[in-house]
RNA sequence: GUGAGUGUAGCUCAGUUGGUUAGAGCACGAGGUUGUGGUCCUCGGGGUCGGGGGUUCGAGUCCCCUCACUCACCCCA
């Protein structure tokens, strides 16, 4: 019997173990540079915790099982139900705004896919208790601060941002009423997302005439300075539209000035397909060949509070390691060192057996200090150990040789230029570096 | 959950209308005589051809089922 990993489960070899690790190392410098202190959940909840959020139709796209309580249980798919209830438990104790980050492991049953598998990491960031052009700005730069720290410009990825509540007042003052605003988001958002005939055929279904499907598409072209012009005339004499318009622009400035205004761009064709966003949303998507959307978020105003958590506004995104990995791969972005978690400083050789004691008594006070120090485990040829090292990516060679036992003396060859000296013994352990 | 495509060594792939003990490159391991690595040379391990069943004298090759992956839907909390 062969057993294979679970579907749309991966294995992470040491390779690709130290890839993970640097994304996620990645996440967790931005955030915490960035003053997002980080937690985190179990990753069983309670599968109610999921129904409530999101009906019964999710089940059937969560792991879940019923323990022998008969507890109907739910391995986590998503972080936010844990975030409400965790801050609510502590909703009159936490300094406000509260800002959170967290990097959890997450189970979907769903058909697996690129860039999509059954299990991923997501990285998690919310301002919560504070409703703010400043917090929606902020959230946004964490994101592309992220961004920029793994190497990617703005000639890699663009921002896209918008505001839904701009849309809605647009909407309402065009004669759309509020129920039908979620089923034409829905539509909206999928303007980049499926063909021009296909999206024509989708906003014809959420249309009463010809002329509500004139003004949806008209709507949902605005993009660029150019299209925010364009809003800003069809705003005009209209209240809420025009203070949501002021809100859009406040973030895009604020962004401007936080020196990351070249990554966004405001876009009507970005809505978000989740019913929560009231306010600002955004989504970052890879220009060229990979033109997938690679994180998003958005300002939600009720969502803890139907949670069962308190009535706090909040703003946030979400990323994958996976999509992230891919667009890197994609793009050929991820550095060599990334690669590999071997840290071999220095690699101990024997040039006799019996100087092995000394290579043990050597390893033993450099990795003491913090060097990263290595040695053959079998003693062979000083050729064979050189060989080792080269393997073992060895930025220095120490051979304990004849040099040792006349004087204490080491041979201290880089491994990249090849040249070597001879260092007295103390002085090599205290400074290793050279 | 629906539809389509792919599946030969760890990886990338050969494999003639079905025909003897299934191959290559890379990777991996061992050597190239004992104080100098990466290159090079030699040798080697590793595959029940995704798995199961069927047709046939004979199946990696044809048929069926199943599993996994990829793509498009659904969904994206």
């Amino acid at each position: 019997m062969k057993f294979q990993a679970v579907k749309g489960t991966r294995d992470f070899y040491p390779e690709d173990m130290a890839i993970r690790n640097w994304i996620t190392e990645a996440w967790r410098r931005v955030s915490l540079r960035n003053g997002f202190e980080e937690y985190d959940g179990p990753i069983l909840e309670l599968l109610d915790l999921y129904r409530a959020k999101s009906g019964e139709g999710i089940v059937s796209e969560l792991f879940h099982l019923t323990d022998r309580g008969d507890r109907e249980l739910a391995i986590r798919p998503e972080m936010t139900p844990t975030l409400a209830r965790m801050i609510n438990a502590r909703a009159g104790a936490l300094p406000r705004p509260i800002k959170w980050f967290s990097m959890p492991r997450l189970c979907r049953a769903e058909r697996p896919q690129r860039g999509r598998l059954r299990e991923f990491f997501q990285w998690n960031i919310d301002i919560v208790g504070l409703d703010d052009a400043v917090t929606d700005a902020e959230c946004i730069f964490v994101a592309l601060d992220f961004f920029r720290e793994i190497g990617l410009t703005p000639a890699d990825m663009v921002m896209k941002v918008n505001c839904r509540a701009l849309l809605a007042a647009l909407l309402s003052a065009r004669g759309f009423a509020p129920p039908r605003h979620a089923a034409i988001f829905a539509v909206l958002d999928k303007r980049d997302k499926l063909p021009p005939e296909a999206f024509a055929e989708a906003v014809e279904k959420v249309c009463a005439s010809a002329g509500e499907r004139e003004t949806l598409i008209s709507i949902s072209q605005a993009r660029g300075t150019e299209g925010l012009e364009i809003v800003a005339r069809a705003a005009a004499g209209d209240a809420r539209a025009e203070s949501s318009l002021a809100r859009l622009r406040s973030v895009l400035d604020l962004l401007h000035r936080m020196e990351v205004g070249e990554y966004c761009s405001f876009d009507m064709g970005v809505v978000r397909g989740l019913a929560y966003y009231t306010g600002t949303v955004f989504e970052g998507f890879g220009r060229g060949g990979f033109s997938r959307a690679i994180c998003g978020g958005g300002r939600y105003d009720q969502l803890l509070e139907s949670l069962g958590g308190p009535p706090m506004s909040g703003v946030g995104f979400g990323t994958s390691d996976v999509v992230i990995q891919e667009l890197l791969e994609e793009l050929g972005r991820i550095p060599s060192q990334a690669r590999t978690t071997r840290r071999t400083e220095v690699f101990l050789i024997d040039a006799a057996p019996e100087m092995f004691d000394a290579v043990l008594v050597l390893a033993a006070r450099l990795r003491r200090r913090g060097v990263g120090a290595e040695f053959s485990y079998r003693r062979q040829s000083l050729g064979k150990q050189l060989k080792q090292a080269s393997a073992a990516g060895a930025l220095r060679v120490v051979i304990v040789g004849e040099e040792y036992k006349a004087r204490g003396h080491l041979v201290v060859k880089d491994m990249a230029s090849g040249r070597q000296q001879e260092i007295p013994a103390d002085a090599f352990c205290e400074n290793p570096c050279m």
